[in-house]
DNA sequence: TCGCTCACAGTGGTCAGACCAGTTTATTTT
DNA sequence: AAAATAAACTGGTCTGACCACTGTGAGCGA
């Protein structure tokens, strides 16, 4: 499906080849990068366009450099995405309102996730711990997320969850014992008739 | 201008300089940025350090570069992020997975952000579009996604989507009559138990 | 006056070289 | 052997140069 680019500037060349690169290495978090220079020489191309492609990538919180070391694979959070989507993209009134949404939704999602996922006694034990933990809300949900078991929403509520944060917002104040009744609710609810149509869509999109 | 702390790169400070200076102008989509030169020259940076802060957000898909015209606002979708993230973070068997189920639970979320929010009559000329289009899986869900009018479920859900159809699985295909009974049953229960500590919540994370 | 051509200025794209500021490694000195 | 020093890296930045491309306007001809 690749369309003859015929305009393709060089640095998006090297995102590409480095992308490879890393493949075909089988480089992980930590590991180190050929230097600027080398890479520069190897693939034929000017040092600039390299630092303008692994500029990018550092953006996009995928690399890491360090002066005087090297360049070094990240392991991917969210990172400088986060002020940069929500500094550029979510400034008006409407935009905060999307966000305290969206971050609503996932971490209902999750929840609900978590109760689909998860067997009868593992349940129980989740419930109980809701009502014990001795937690903030950032860390209740953290977990709710992670016990998802969903690395994207993961990824995506991180990034939500910090600029939430830097709005400097009143936080939401929700007694454990509210948690508890959604759960509760949730639980009650999981072979319900929304559910169970939830489910034939879901069924279905598993090709 | 820029004192040379220690840690702070410069092309990160022009990020942040770029971002006030787009606000402060009123720079909408479309806009032209000032030359690279021009920058370069009343930032007091090198023009080298001006471009990695462009190509940063160029690979963003906050501006768009058009050789001979200059830079513009770029009106902000998924674009090259999409694949960038995708190839570099949804690798394995286990991401894909991730991604099927958030797009999916997205616009789940969507449908319901819909239905919450709409009036009685809205909701009826929704539904009755549901059975009468003639649409695509894809454009089907746009739509959705679109009514909620959320921009940051939008966003992911587009991103989502690409990465999806770029996978080359079989599509969803799920009938009409199909959409119409989830619809439905979310109607119904517009005012179930469920959707009321759903809104308890939300009511009190709106400070 | 109108219409066309064409040179020119401006813009992004790229490169090479230089220097700075750190870190690591090798070498010398103690 | 240990410590101090020097050399050889690394990324960070700036400058100047050249290319390819676009828009403009001066100048020419009809």
């Amino acid at each position: 499906m690749n369309s003859p680019q015929n305009n393709t500037k060089v640095y998006i060349g090297i995102v590409k080849q480095l992308r490879t690169m890393i493949e075909h290495d089988g480089l992980k978090p930590g590991d180190r990068l050929p230097s600027e220079r080398e890479l520069s020489e190897r693939l034929g191309v000017g040092r600039s366009s390299v630092r303008e492609a692994l500029r990018a990538l550092e953006l996009l919180g995928l690399i890491e450099t360090r002066r005087g070391e090297g360049t070094f694979m990240r392991d991917f959070r969210g990172h400088q995405l986060v002020q940069l989507l929500s500094t550029f993209i979510l400034q008006d009134k409407k935009s905060i309102r999307d966000v305290k949404e969206t971050k609503f939704l996932i971490e209902l999602d999750c929840l609900w996730l978590i109760i689909q996922k998860a067997s009868e006694d593992r349940l129980l034990r989740f419930k109980k711990w809701t009502l014990e933990a001795d937690y903030t809300d950032d860390d209740f949900f953290l977990e709710i997320v992670t016990l998802a078991d969903n690395h994207l929403f993961l990824r995506i509520w991180i990034i939500l969850k910090d600029y939430y944060n830097s709005l400097d917002l009143e936080k939401m104040m929700i007694t454990k014992q509210q948690y508890a009744e959604l759960i509760d609710t949730l639980i009650s609810r999981k072979d319900s008739e929304v559910v169970r149509v939830y489910r034939n869509l879901r069924k279905l999109s598993k090709n």
